[in-house]
Formats: structure tokens, C-alpha cells, sequence
DNA sequence: TTGACATATAGATGAACATCAATATATAAT
DNA sequence: ATTATATATTGATGTTCATCTATATGTCAA
């Protein structure tokens, strides 16, 4: 099941932690690492974690990776959670550009 | 943070399962244990997490308790991880009765 | 090629949690 | 009151997983 492993990398606090600092900029793991409590092997097995699951993009720039959220996984994670659980609900529009 | 509270409860097998099951009808333990295989016990347990996030509604009758899923609930949760993990994404319409 | 820096991986440890059997509680019927 | 049925709780057990330290890999500069 997709959704299963969707709400396994919601499921912890760190991971939250990197994908909301991470949502809006590129970032180099270094730079994830000062802005959270935890050690840069932490950092990095979360990191293999979200892109495991699609949610994170890299770019490579000389010794340093740039990480930055996949929105559209996220968004499509979210559709896919209320198509299967609330598939009675009218969800209308729920934010535009 | 709330969100993290929504991801725990999404982060489990059974706990899909049984949102799944009782997603568009109430249903007693019973019926949801003969659906899904693991003992009475377990489908409790599970059944108290989603009632303490708020994700189930429960009704008694007799002897028997009646749970369904709140699909309401389940939407503002996918709402809040969107605008979280996603502000950057227009959603527009997803559904519309 | 050597040294410095950035990131990843391996292995160990502890905590969180899913599950079960056993038992308790609640409700209804006789 | 007693029995039967439905659900909840308790306590034990095993597994999953987050975290750390130590180390490996990769990349660039001198």
C-alpha cells in the first residue's frame, strides 16, 4: 500500500522538522543539520528516508547536496489520503493561485 | 504539533485497515475484528488511538458500540499537511459533489 | 597524491509500539 | 442475581525504528 508508507515518513517528529525547513529552499544537508537538534547521520538516514519515498529532490553542486521538498508528492500524498478515507466529503476548493 | 499526532495514527497497517473498513458505515468490533486479521484486543487498541486523534465517532447501542470513520476529520488533516509541507502548490478543486 | 570538507553507511543501543492471552467492565436477557 | 455477549484494559513479548559513534565514500584544492 502507497499510503502506508506515506504515513510512515509522517510519523516522526525529525522528519517533519526536515521537510518543513527544507518545503521552500534548496538546502545542503549541513545547513538542515544547524537548523535541528539531532547529529548529520540522523539527518542523512531521514534524508534517505524521504527520498526513498519521492518526497525530496537532490542536486548535486561539487561536494555539497542541495535537498529541497517535493510539494507535488506532498500534494498528491494528500489527495490520495482523502480519495480513500473521506471519499464522501465535496472537497471543493481548497487553495489557489 | 498536531500534525505529528495525525501522521502516528496514518503510520500503522492495521490502523489503515480498519479506517478503511469503517471509512462509510458504522461499524460494531465485531464486524471490523471478522473483517481484519488480528484479535479483538488489537482492533480496541487501534480503535482507541483513532478515537483519542478524534478520527472516529462512536455511538452506542446496547451492548454494542458503533464506530465510523470521521471523514471531516480526516480532511482538515490533509488540508494542514498540505498548507505545511506544500503552501507553494495551487490545489484547486480536488472533488465536487 | 594528500589533506580537508561534505555526506553516507555500518553497527550498537534504547525507546516506542503492535500484538497477543488473560481478565475486567458493561449491558441486556432470563 | 445469574448468565451470556460485547468491548475495554492489563501485562508480557517481540519487532520496528530513531539515534548515536565510528568509519567509509566522494569531491575539491593544493
Amino acid at each position: 500500500m502507497e499510503l502506508l508508507d506515506f504515513g510512515k515518513v509522517l510519523a516522526d517528529e525529525t522528519r517533519q522538522k526536515i521537510m518543513k525547513v527544507c518545503c521552500c529552499q534548496k538546502l545542503t544537508v549541513s545547513e538542515i543539520v544547524a537548523q535541528i537538534d539531532v547529529t548529520q547521520p540522523t539527518v542523512s538516514h531521514h534524508l534517505k528516508v524521504l527520498r526513498d519515498a519521492g518526497l525530496v529532490l537532490t542536486e548535486r553542486r561539487g561536494k555539497e547536496i542541495y535537498y529541497s521538498l517535493n510539494q507535488k508528492k506532498v500534494v498528491s500524498g494528500c489527495c490520495a489520503l482523502a480519495d480513500t478515507f473521506a471519499p464522501d466529503m465535496p472537497l471543493e476548493i481548497i487553495r489557489k493561485e
